[in-house]
DNA sequence: TTGAATGCAAAGTGTTTGCACGTGC
DNA sequence: GCACGTGCAAACACTTTGCATTCAA
């Protein structure tokens, strides 16, 4: 039989289960803020985690919320995501690598995995020196909803 | 003679010629921050702005550079940069379109004009109804000076 | 002359910090 | 038990706003 059982095993897609994996210091606080990252498509606010913390937690502080989101982004199991005017969103998707869709009127955000990024190799004399790095991309546009309204 | 002429003029790379041409209403402030914001790889906050204005023009308020600025970005004459944490940066550039390439170290910020970006587009299965519009695109890497240090 | 731009200070967002208290491992 | 997480409030960073004054066209 091949040697399958080398291939690192897949990181699970359930944040808390990540967690979990890591032994990660698991208190109320800190599970109700990675249950209301877990999902697709979830790019919330600081704000609109506490505001889900919240519900099922109701003495937990907006200062925790903010500290444990800095930590899940420190240690790489959500990402920041700081674009256009507004708050900061954070985003659970971490294992498969992804780009931003995103409703230039109502912000609306989704995740997209577009073909063909490799193309996009910034050539040598454009590079200023640099060593480079991960690449990200927003595709700006009008959701089916705000394109479907007046002005 | 050929009609070189009726060729639509190429619009001025200097962003205070281009605002004269639109008959802005040029104050002493104004003008201060535009010459602030001249020039090419120029990626400067509002505070930036205001430091540089205030050389020239002691008497000038914080507040009147932020409505500067937005109102330059409101008519399309910079561009806002908003990304990772930290203010907002202003781009002067709008004449080509271009990207960025940022050192994730230092932050230190140049354009780069990559090659190809048109096959970049979302395939229709991808879209979730979104009209598209543009696309930005940030190259993360290390800046040669920030590569060449220990940690 | 006059509508628009300015300066100032105060208010508004969004986020971080210092410290006493509480708790998961 | 004790290092570390939490709650609270105050501080901080960045930006916008209201209003009386000044000024470019």
């Amino acid at each position: 039989m091949p040697n399958r059982v080398l291939q690192s095993p897949p990181r699970s897609t359930s944040l808390l289960e990540r967690l979990r994996q890591r032994s990660w210091r698991l208190t109320p606080q800190r599970r109700v803020v990675a249950e209301a990252l877990d999902g697709e498509h979830v790019h919330l606010t600081a704000d609109e985690v506490y505001a889900r913390a919240v519900r099922r937690l109701p003495e937990i502080a907006r200062a925790t919320v903010y500290n444990t989101l800095n930590e899940l982004a420190a240690i790489g199991e959500v990402r920041e995501v700081a674009l256009g005017p507004g708050p900061k969103r954070y985003d659970p998707e971490t294992v498969r690598p992804h780009q931003h869709l995103i409703c230039e009127r109502c912000g609306a955000m989704r995740d997209v995995y577009p073909l063909g990024e490799t193309q996009l190799a910034l050539p040598e004399s454009q590079r200023h020196g640099f060593i480079l790095g991960r690449v990200d991309v927003v595709f700006w546009g009008l959701c089916a909803h705000c394109s479907a309204r007046k002005p």
